[in-house]
DNA sequence: GACTATCTACCATGTGGTAGGTAGTATTTA
DNA sequence: TAAATACTACCTACCACATGGTAGATAGTC
């Protein structure tokens, strides 16, 4: 099957990259996992560095739908939050990394695409949460405090590191509503 | 000279670890920033693992020597987790990811006494936290709220989080003391 | 004479990547 | 409609190079 193939490709480097790392992992991990050849993913996939941005473009535009998906459905700045906080616990359930922590890990040894990836997927969850954040400001829904900016970067900070944490010392802590709230209302 | 090549070896392979991680970084890159042939390397650690534990191990030294010293410089709980938080913040000054966030983003890839010493050192640090906060709890400096170990993983979840972020979006967006309150004081 | 720190010269294995072939499926053309 | 063509998805068999690691020599030091 030609597409189904591609995707258990995306799919299957996407886990091996956020457990292992985008250097950590080789086509030959790959192969196996997937069960075709080394040489049949390069078909799909000419280079590593393709298959690493074909992965974060994939997420990028999920986490893209997610966030209308979260804006249509819900109103007030705490619902969406929390809807923000479920859908990346969720995403960590599966004992996996957040894709853009563990890519943010070797940075430097990346290819400069990749790099760049990164750098705006950070940028994007960090706006989107910043001007959700501005949002409730606006509608006196939530104390201004030290600005939606900081707020936002508290917010996805304590995420990514539980992850880091709890995928560490393999405990299972997820952050819980209240401390978004904690966050949102009082930092 | 003896010694030094020892400690230049720990101390330049330490910033490899910490921005590329330690699968990507190679004895090759090491030789070239130290200036000793490969081989020679080899010499002082027969292998790669032998290099990463000592890293560890040293870093993990260090650590404990910071917490006995804040220990004895301050007596109340605020005062010993700025001190944390000034001590994890001077760490990452130079650009430099936690070292054991690094090395937790491609723990399964890890040859397995990296893993357990990643594991201990992340236990290490929130047993400090968790043990310094009780301490304030029991002489009511601070409220119990959701109780010491919880507030030790947030701090460390954004400690970790905001290293990471503020590497991957080049960044400088440092926690302030005043995030610790909220923490500790509202949580 | 043993030990330490370094070197040059290797080696086996794994890496990302390429060349070229085969079988099946569309698509064009006589 | 039938034959020729092109395209897709996969394969086997390579390649150059980087990897961690070893053998063995040399020179200086205790």
């Amino acid at each position: 099957m030609a597409v189904g193939t591609r995707d258990a490709l995306i799919h299957t480097a996407e886990n091996l990259m956020r457990t292992r790392g985008y250097t950590a992992f080789s086509y030959a991990d790959l192969s196996e996992a997937v069960g075709i050849r080394k040489a049949s993913i390069h078909h799909h996939f000419p280079t590593k560095e393709d298959l690493g941005t074909a992965i974060v473009e994939e997420y990028i535009d999920r986490v893209r739908t997610e966030f209308s998906r979260i804006e249509a459905q819900h109103e007030h700045v705490i619902g969406r939050l929390e809807a923000f906080l479920h859908i990346f616990r969720s995403s960590a359930d599966g004992g996996l990394l957040p894709l853009c922590g563990a890519l943010a890990a070797e940075m430097s040894a990346l290819p400069l695409s990749l790099q760049q990836l990164t750098q705006r997927f950070f940028d994007m969850q960090l706006g989107w949460l910043t001007r959700t954040l501005e949002h409730g400001i606006k509608r006196k829904e939530i104390p201004e405090g030290s600005g939606a900016k900081h707020k936002a970067f508290l917010l996805l900070s304590i995420l990514e590191g539980s992850s880091f944490i709890n995928w560490a010392t393999k405990a299972e802590d997820p952050i819980s509503p209240s401390v978004v709230r904690l966050i949102v209302e009082h930092a």
